[in-house]
DNA sequence: AACCAACTGAGTACGTTGTACGCAAGTGGA
DNA sequence: TCCACTTGCGTACAACGTACTCAGTTGGTT
């Protein structure tokens, strides 16, 4: 771990000289004290101020360690990657579908994840890691480096963008501080109003009938990916219709 | 489009009365030019005074129109959907692949949109005439509302992903405003000192095959977005070669 | 024709943000 | 011992979103 903070340095700031007084805190200490602050209060509460006060020390202090609140940023996306574990998995889709839940359950986990710009840009110590587990998952069955990392993006991509919206549209609705009457009687009327002109018969039909039971999010996860999966296995060379493995 | 203009107004602010000066703007209009100004100069340009400014008014005037910045947003979230065509289309695959090619597109004129937290939360007019359009796209092919709503958001999840991942990267590569070289410079060569560790061997050769002509961001896209396409494919009922199910 | 309620544009001001700068104090190699 | 170089951190500033305020404009009512 602390082979992996000197790689941090790296990063965040030019390597320390031997002279002047030890540090107080830890790239490490930092981010995850920011991660917490994010875990439970949200992105908007991470503020330099917010989080040296966290921390039990003074606003500018932060500056020694990283260049910017971005820096910090980066940091802390790193530092959620060290939670999923990398169990060896019997074949790719196994593996794929497993590292797909596991995406979503740390975005779970982390709301605020979804609101970074680029997560995958900064390659910290458990980001590198990573993306080397992933390459292992999909190497040895026959793909070239090119048809890897395009079977890895895919299955990126869609968890990407299934938990972002899965998650955005729910801290949209919290952040509204609407009860869930006081949305109905804003908006509620007027889409009943929309629906009644006629022009959108299918929306219509998706309202009356999602009063009714559906999927958990969960479960809308899963099938969406399976159907990724299923994609990438007809593609993948020396596919059999019943389930062999091509080794 | 007088007549979406009166459907914007109950989302963003009371309807007027007839009392008083007419308004100097419209919401459309500053919608447009907040859109006009995001293009060309990125997100961050744009700030209320900024907006005013390019608007030849107060700065505090725009609260007349909007509650708040994040109003205004959506209405250029929505006014992007205004340009994707909704032409007809033969089969509901040919009508998803041009979907999410329109998704792609209209990010690429707007790099902005990837980076705005909840972009389909607010349903405009042109949101709610796209969102109809999407489920005629998959309608009448023997699908009930909860599978259509399943195609349609498994397509726009692999879309958003994508497109995000493909502009996140280009956009915090530009931010750091360092030239290419600068950049191999600064952390190539701790980049490859990781690589002569021997830990990652996929990674490596991801880095040395890199260097060789790849497939265009288009291609990839499409090559995902066949792979998504093929997935549900195999799922429709009328298809049912083998049902592999992992979990 | 006169009135005034309801609107408009817009200036001023406040709290908060990220962070540049500078300084006193601490520390280890010479 | 010295001093180059570190550390924590207080002060300060520009820019942000927006609450408050007020003069000016308009059209329905009388």
């Amino acid at each position: 771990m602390s082979d992996e903070q000197a790689k941090l340095i790296i990063w965040a700031r030019p390597p320390r000289s031997s002279r002047g007084p030890k540090p107080a805190f830890t790239l490490e200490g930092i981010a995850r004290t920011a991660v917490a602050l994010c875990d439970s209060e949200g992105l908007d509460a991470l503020t330099m101020r917010r989080l040296a006060a966290e921390l039990g020390t003074g606003t500018m202090s932060l500056y020694r360690y990283v260049r910017s609140k971005d820096d910090i940023i980066d940091l802390m996306v790193d530092l959620t990657l060290e939670e999923i574990e990398r169990p060896e998995h019997p074949d790719w889709r196994t593996g794929l579908c497993w590292n797909a839940h596991q995406i979503r359950a740390r975005a779970l986990r982390h709301p605020w994840i979804v609101q970074v710009d680029a997560p995958y840009f900064f390659l910290g110590p458990n980001g590198i890691e990573f993306v080397e587990y992933l390459y292992r998952i999909v190497d040895g069955i026959g793909l070239g480096i090119d048809e890897m990392m395009r079977a890895i993006n895919l299955v990126a991509a869609y968890a990407e963008g299934a938990v972002r919206a899965e998650l955005a549209s729910g801290r949209r609705a919290a952040e509204a501080g609407v009860t869930e009457e006081e949305w109905i009687r804003a908006h509620g009327t007027h889409f009943r109003a929309l629906m009644d002109t006629g022009r959108y018969p299918l929306m219509r039909r998706v309202m009356l009938e999602a009063e009714q039971p559906h999927m958990t999010p969960e479960e809308n996860f899963e099938y969406g990916l399976q159907r990724v999966l299923d994609g990438i296995e007809t593609w993948l060379p020396g596919f059999r219709p019943p389930k062999t493995e091509t080794s």
